[in-house]
RNA sequence: GCCGCUAUAGCUCAGUGGUAGAGCGCACCCUUGGUAAGGGUGAGGUCGCGUGUUCGAAUCACGCUGGCAGCACCA
């Protein structure tokens, strides 16, 4: 190198510092001032994040990332990955180390070892990382020619890190990072030494297998899985997310509020309760509104049809494996897994003319998919569930106002269930693909100017598109930030092909028109998770399954209870009465944990002047109303959104 | 489906080779109490299912089923 050849550095506010010759990140953070040099972690050199101690040769535009950037975050938790594998391969010296990357919250390391870790040996471990973490080992980057590289994993019995090298491209550099004894392959960057990872700003959470490169046809690893922070107080806050998390879990609210439940001869299929079922069906009744207002006509398919119909579909072919049969007749039938095919038969029926498009199709259609076991997960992933399904027959240049109609109904949806932040992802075409370029080059303007109209922003999912269509999908994020993906559009002009529907043309020929595939809630099942977990519980009035509770604070006002009950009943609430020989204090706590949204109270003073004392759910307070005056309230915010 | 963990009363959980426990809930009784647990009595379990080991299995082993975490999958 040119040992010699002075290196500018120019730094983000554009002042230039010179060197004589090559200098590294830290001798330049050094040379800007002691308190940069401390709280550096990695420099950026021309874009690229380099470790402080490596030399920069050439002129360069150079920036620092300390532990204030939420850049650090990813070093530090790469680094977490490294000692979490440096106090295995301690502990354990005969355990097979392989990938271990920054995930968001945390990080993780995969190992190939016989015997499986147990919830001890984590703990084990996490204190071996402390004790490494105070060692203070320098981490120290070194290039190795590919072969020598090879060759010494292989010697170390580390097949998997030599499989990597053989799969890194050749024109790349070998890189290896070394922290005391533990040599591990790496493309880096790395802090400076282990301490830069506090003691107390990480910890391990679980271990789980993991294919050895995501594969399933390879053999699994174990898995450890870490979070790693930048200080204590942002690990502590982060677990603290997580209770936060657990304790909205809908499965276990489910089970809490009495809304549904599983058994072991429906796995994958829930039982509604009288209370999830108020909920369900204050959602279709609303769903169902919307889509006549929205020019829909609903309709309702078989559930149970002859696989003749599948093997035309292409579903027979495709999914056979996710599908349940059943054999009568001598004949296969199959639960359907979706509903086109069935809606196609519906628009088939009859001569259609091009007067008679778009014509919108909505079932809520009961589905059954033979999902695989462990990817069942509550309400989230069933296998009996029921979409809020719909096709829209039309022409092709139709395409744009369909969605755009679609997107407008779509996010007034949303809103009323109160997600006002939609994310919108748009998918193109997928390497393997049915239809012309030209097609596709006319599908997927339509659906983008559809929703530049709708005035919304997408991000692209480039392949990501049906094999039949491009498709868009649409991101709510719930109250606690998390991200669900609900609502789709997909553009189909295979299926109307296969299926054989027609419509006459204005040219009195037979075309086949362009159907789109349109959900907004997805499904019913996985949208009540979601609600339940977005609203802790707590649902909004006109979703409660129980809105009110009135009760007496003695059994000297039973009557007025009674009456007051009637009258909340007549009002069209969902209301209920507790007569129970219990105390105030006792009946409040229990119905305010069943998270009813309002408790009415009379006492001798309340049954005298025909008032009632209201306590709002989540409120410590309470008040005294006229009756009627507390009634109509409560009629006024159950309303449906869409009457309101 | 794969790896690991797991299954005891309606719920939450303890017990871990020698005839099954707690709290809450439930039933009944006492108590009539003004806003997050008043007191007493009692009922309630083939310890997920099957096979094996053992004099003896809820407990140990194996298999199955369900659940949990993750991976793979998600038309």
């Amino acid at each position: 190198m040119n040992a010699n050849k002075k290196v500018a550095l120019t730094l983000p506010d554009g002042s230039v510092r010179e060197f004589d010759g090559p200098v590294t990140g830290m001798t330049l953070a050094q040379d800007i001032g002691p308190g940069l040099a401390k709280a550096a972690l990695v420099i950026v050199v021309n874009g690229e994040q380099w470790d402080l101690s490596r030399e920069i040769t050439t002129n360069s535009d150079v920036s620092i990332i300390t532990n204030r950037d939420d850049e650090a975050l990813e070093i530090i938790r790469h680094d977490a990955a490294h000692i979490l594998a440096e106090a295995v391969k301690e502990l354990w010296p005969d355990t097979q180390v392989t990938i271990g990357p920054a995930i968001e919250n945390g990080f993780y390391y995969d190992f190939a070892r016989e015997e499986p870790f147990t919830p001890e040996d984590l703990e084990t471990i996490e204190k071996r990382m402390r004790q490494i973490v105070e060692r203070n080992e320098e981490i120290i980057r070194t290039e190795m020619p590919r072969d020598e590289a090879f060759d010494f994993f292989r010697s170390q019995g580390e097949e998997y890190k030599a499989e990597i090298i053989a799969s890194i491209p050749s024109n790349e550099p070998i890189t290896l990072y070394k922290q005391g004894e533990f040599i591990d392959l790496c493309r880096g960057p790395h802090l400076p030494s282990t301490k830069y990872l506090g003691s107390d700003t990480f910890k391990l959470m679980n271990v789980a297998g993991a294919y050895w490169r995501g594969d399933s046809n390879n053999e699994m690893l174990q898995r450890i899985y870490g979070t790693a922070w930048r200080t204590k107080k942002e690990l502590k806050a982060y677990l603290l997310r997580l209770e936060e998390a657990e304790k909205r879990d809908h499965r276990k609210l489910g089970k809490e509020l009495d809304l549904f439940h599983f058994q072991e001869e429906a796995a994958g299929m829930p039982f509604w309760h009288p209370n999830g079922w108020t909920i369900y069906t204050q959602i279709e009744g609303y769903m169902r509104r919307k889509q006549r207002e929205y020019g829909y006509r609903e309709i309702n398919t078989p559930k149970l049809v002859d696989r003749k119909l599948w093997e035309v579909s292409g579903h027979w072919d495709k999914f056979r494996e996710h599908m349940y049969t059943t054999e009568s007749d001598e004949c296969v039938f199959a639960l359907k897994p979706m509903n086109c095919p069935c809606h196609v038969q519906v628009f088939n029926q009859g001569l259609v003319s091009y007067r008679d498009l778009p014509m919108r199709l909505a079932e809520f259609g009961s589905c059954h998919r033979y999902e695989p076991s462990g990817a069942l997960h509550g309400l989230m992933r069933v296998r009996s569930f029921v979409q809020d399904d719909a096709h829209i027959f039309c022409e092709k240049d139709k395409i744009t106002e369909e969605t755009e109609i679609f997107c407008k109904m779509l996010l007034e949806v949303y809103k009323d269930f109160g997600f006002e932040d939609v994310k919108v992802k748009f998918s193109d075409r997928p390497e393997v693909r049915a239809g012309s370029d030209e097609v596709w080059d006319e599908a997927e303007k339509h659906l983008r100017d559809a929703i530049e109209h709708a005035g919304l922003k997408y991000t692209a999912n480039p392949g990501e598109g049906a094999f039949y269509g491009p498709k868009i999908e649409f991101v709510l994020t719930d109250a606690i930030g998390r991200d669900w993906q609900c609502g789709t559009l997909q553009v189909d002009f295979i299926t109307p092909e296969r299926l054989n529907a027609n419509y006459v043309g204005v040219d009195n020929k037979k075309h086949h028109p362009v159907m789109l595939h349109r959900a907004i809630l997805g499904s019913f099942e996985r949208f009540i998770g979601i609600l339940i977990e977005n609203h802790a519980g707590r649902f909004p009035m006109w979703l409660a399954p129980k809105q009110v509770v009135v009760t007496g604070i003695t059994a000297d006002q039973d009557d007025y209870v009674k009456e007051v009950y009637k009258k909340l009943s007549d009002a069209g609430l969902r209301a209920d009465i507790d007569l129970r020989n219990e105390k105030i204090n006792y009946k409040v706590r229990e119905h305010s944990h069943a998270k009813v949204p309002a408790i009415f109270v009379a006492g001798g003073r309340e049954a005298e002047n025909n008032t009632i004392t209201v306590r709002r759910l989540g409120s410590k307070n309470q008040e005294t109303l006229d009756l009627m005056d507390a009634i109509n309230t409560l009629v006024t915010e159950s309303i449906d959104p869409d009457k309101r």
